[in-house]
DNA sequence: CAAATCGATGATACATTATAGCAATTATGC
DNA sequence: GCATAATTGCTATAATGTATCATCGATTTG
């Protein structure tokens, strides 16, 4: 059984066949490096599609919803003008996006987490969420 | 003449009647408080037609773009699906939504600046760009 | 077990934001 | 002033995502 199918029986999520194929294929988007792959809509669906090509690319959608108001999956939203996904992680992180090649390096900085619960409380806010992305191009 | 305008004129970007209005638009839609109004194209077009009611949207859109490129405002994707504007300033700034309000929060925090540079060195990267908001709710 | 009920799916229409194409208009250079 | 180039307005189109609705399937109820 997949990760994600895991979190959906611990969530109560109600899991169908199709759910569970792209619950599979977004667990297994999760490469062990660093640099991780947060596929969109589109190539989801082509994933899913290899497994069962009569899953709708709505029900991709729909179920992606789900999964992320659920909290099992995250929703990104860079500069592109379309939404990526990946699993849900137990620590928090932020990405870097390579501005040539595309690529996404997720990193974790703790002072960095600190000072955004700071700035938001001296302007007189709780911090419900935040959005932190660097675009930056290799170094030679 | 308008603050946009004048900054055309230093990057050479040619002006024709309805650019100037878009321009001035821009320029009045920056209040004199930290909370600024980062007005979307569809309220721009509403504020030009006052003025004008014969510039089309796609000049709108055109002119946003042209602006953009030229480095005389900013574009700022919040969680809309649909992209807001301000006029560029000289000094950095990051933004702080509130969830309840949609209304939006300008900060400047040097520390944050300084942190995100080192950590993208860290990762072989030059920082290019960077894109921080936070989302918050009034404390009470 | 059969009937009724409720949610999920697939196909497609629709909504929204933004860009592209093109003819008409306006501005610019000579 | 004329030829050329850029800009504009209108509209069609693209891209992403949501809504609708008939159908299917599973689950509950008696």
């Amino acid at each position: 059984m997949s990760v994600i199918e895991e979190k959906c029986k611990k969530k109560g999520v109600r899991l169908t066949e199709q759910r569970r194929v792209i619950a599979k294929v977004m667990s297994d988007s999760k490469p062990t490096f660093g640099s991780k792959d947060h596929p969109d809509v589109d190539e989801l669906h082509k994933r899913v599609s290899l497994i069962d090509k009569r899953i709708s690319i709505a029900t991709v959608y729909r179920t992606l919803k789900l999964f992320e108001e659920s909290g099992i999956i995250e929703r990104h939203d860079f500069k592109e003008g379309k939404s990526r996904y990946e699993p849900s992680t137990d620590e928090h992180h932020d990405h870097l996006i390579d501005v040539n090649t595309g690529e996404i390096i997720e990193f974790v900085d703790k002072d960095i987490e600190e000072l955004q619960i700071k700035i938001a409380k001296k302007l007189g806010y709780n911090l419900i969420d935040h959005k932190l992305e660097l675009y930056g191009s290799k170094k030679k």
